[in-house]
DNA sequence: CTGTGTGCAAACATTTTGCAAGCAG
DNA sequence: CTGCTTGCAAAATGTTTGCACACAG
């Protein structure tokens, strides 16, 4: 939860990306951003259009929800991930860079960063002179909690 | 392209596995598997199934090779991976561990590995009381060939 | 007003499933 | 023979697109 910047920051945002790029404020995309700021960390477009239909009186189209998805992922604003067999998520977009690790049985996602690792990640890139541009790390696994229950 | 097994290994690995759960040796089965190891490295159902029906005379369905994908993958014998953009791919899995550098701009996978890395992931697992069941990790960006062409 | 945005339904792409016929054991 | 396998087509998912109307600027 711990967003680095509150909501009416990320929305001024938003508000510039759509003026730079001619595109117009309507309801429904503040309704989408709204729910991708106070939804959980990670959601699919399908949780996420179901969450708002739960939420707000608004019916937003499937449509609508991938539509306005793509655009925030291509200005930087949410980040798409693919969880494997849980297929493909997206997150809110403004935190500083983090892994992820994941419960494979209940499916919670806990995040992560180790300097030490993003460090030596840019050593090998180097060695085989490619340009890193992002990364993924993933690391699959039980849970504390699945661990206790599960026995 | 360094296999750990040669084919006749991993085929009778393959004639175990079935015997062990009662299935049946099929030509099908066969086909696919020779695919799969003769084939490249990572692939999709679909490029697999393409190529079989480019490479041998039989006419593989698309379901028997999603079928029989997932057998392997249930055995170990194949893994899974998503890549993101590029979807979810399959690699031949009789090779150590290793894992990923993904050029955005030709697709090439380049394989690699790291101890420390490895290591260091290990301890972040731990010291989240999370037991590690696999992990991944892709780094993405452009090789060094797409570099020197783009410029 | 003009052009972008929206909902809806149809179109797609990918993967799974039901079924009758085929074939391994 | 028996029951697992297969191919085919239909179904189920997940995502994208075309279109006419709605609406922000």
């Amino acid at each position: 939860m711990n967003k680095a910047v509150d909501y009416e920051t990320y929305l001024d945002q938003f508000k510039e990306v759509l003026r730079k790029n001619n595109l117009k404020y309507t309801k429904q995309r503040e309704t989408i951003l709204d729910a991708i700021y106070h939804y959980d960390t990670h959601f699919s477009p399908e949780s996420l259009h179901k969450k708002i239909q739960e939420l707000s009186e608004e019916k937003i189209g499937i449509a609508t929800v991938y539509r306005t998805l793509s655009l925030l992922e291509h200005e930087g604003m949410v980040t798409s991930i693919s969880f494997g067999v849980n297929g493909k998520k997206y997150e809110f977009g403004e935190k500083e860079h983090h892994d992820h690790m994941i419960c494979d049985q209940c499916g919670t996602i806990i995040e992560f960063h180790d300097e030490q690792i993003e460090k030596l990640q840019e050593k090998v890139a180097k060695s085989h002179n490619f340009k890193t541009t992002d990364h993924i790390m993933q690391i699959h696994g039980i849970c504390a909690e699945c661990q206790a229950k599960g026995k």
